[in-house]
DNA sequence: ACTATACTAGACTGTACAGTTTGATTTTGT
DNA sequence: ACAAAATCAAACTGTACAGTCTAGTATAGT
């Protein structure tokens, strides 16, 4: 009876998929409580799965924690950038705002926000993670793009594209703390 | 063998004041690790006195944290109003905010701030006592300043505090969060 | 049908910790 | 000097919880 860290895909349903059925119950129990103040027995209840089961996918409470965050980070990631960008800069740029802004002005956000802010310094590789998942990335596919635009000949791309999403960043925490 | 709740002022030496000590102990352990992490054995010791004392000056656990950010929340206070507004408004507004940004231009304070933002969900009353404790009186004093000022005869006074004490805020929280 | 793998429910272990109790020692007021 | 109050160290109680174990059940693939 050996233990297994990873399923592949194709061995099982994909309804039956139970990695992503347990973080979906963790989810909201870390939403509302915190790491500390939420059991393994508390999320197994949620997920409508075993206990067994969870650590069958994870290793410890903290492991799940972890790929919860990052499968956070993914999802974030996702949403912002998967409609390519076309079109004249000035649009995309827009349409890249509000989709950010959209997606940032919603109460689980800002929860999810507070829960890595109040692990951050336990746990710095989680903040990390989310920089290195979402900032990181973003900033390159919009240098790419920058660098498409023959018409326009940024200068420098990348600090143009650094820019922009500090500037993005920056109101967004700023709407988040002030309500 | 009754439990004290309140030590009148008086009856110890100043020296020997256990509540300020205890105190002065929780402070780095709660900073450090927050609230549930924080035993109160680790705090007993850090403060050199044993748990029992603990408890005879506190009810509980959550007695001695909500104490720790009153005293906290005074002691700000204290530092931000310790002198007199005197002068003219634009030397008494600049120094204001000098020492506010003095204040808060420190790791501990950013500490500070994270530990209670994170418990801010649970423990609603904490960000409500720090801000009635701190904002409220702040707008006061500075309500009564500007009413004094009759050479400019304000509008509103409240509301010329409100809107100066507000935009300092902001850019306290900008700074913290932006590191 | 047979077998391996995944799952479940629930009991169990060990540890951390809030809060209490005890009994002895120190400090303080008078 | 004496009694009352405060403190201490250490043992103790009860509870919550991470993580394991067991024994039985469901669901594949062959």
């Amino acid at each position: 009876m050996r233990k297994h860290r990873i399923h592949e895909p194709g061995h099982h349903k994909r309804f039956t998929d139970k990695a992503k059925q347990i973080l979906q119950g963790a989810l909201p129990e870390f939403l509302k409580h915190g790491y500390t103040r939420t059991s393994m027995d508390k999320v197994a209840k949620s997920a409508g799965v075993s206990k067994q089961t969870l650590y069958n996918y994870y290793n410890d409470k903290d492991g799940l924690f972890t790929a919860l965050i990052q499968n956070i980070a993914a999802e974030k990631f996702q949403i912002l950038w998967s409609k390519p960008l076309e079109g004249e800069p000035e649009k995309v740029l827009r349409d890249l705002a509000y989709r950010l802004l959209d997606n940032v002005s919603n109460k689980n956000h800002l929860d999810f926000s507070r829960l890595i802010l109040s692990e951050s310094d336990k746990r710095p590789d989680l903040s990390q993670l989310f920089l290195k998942n979402v900032a990181k990335p973003s900033i390159e596919i919009l240098t790419n793009y920058f660098e498409e635009q023959e018409e326009f000949n940024f200068a420098d791309p990348e600090a143009t594209a650094m820019i922009f999403i500090g500037s993005l960043i920056h109101y967004v925490l700023n709407q988040e703390l002030l309500h």
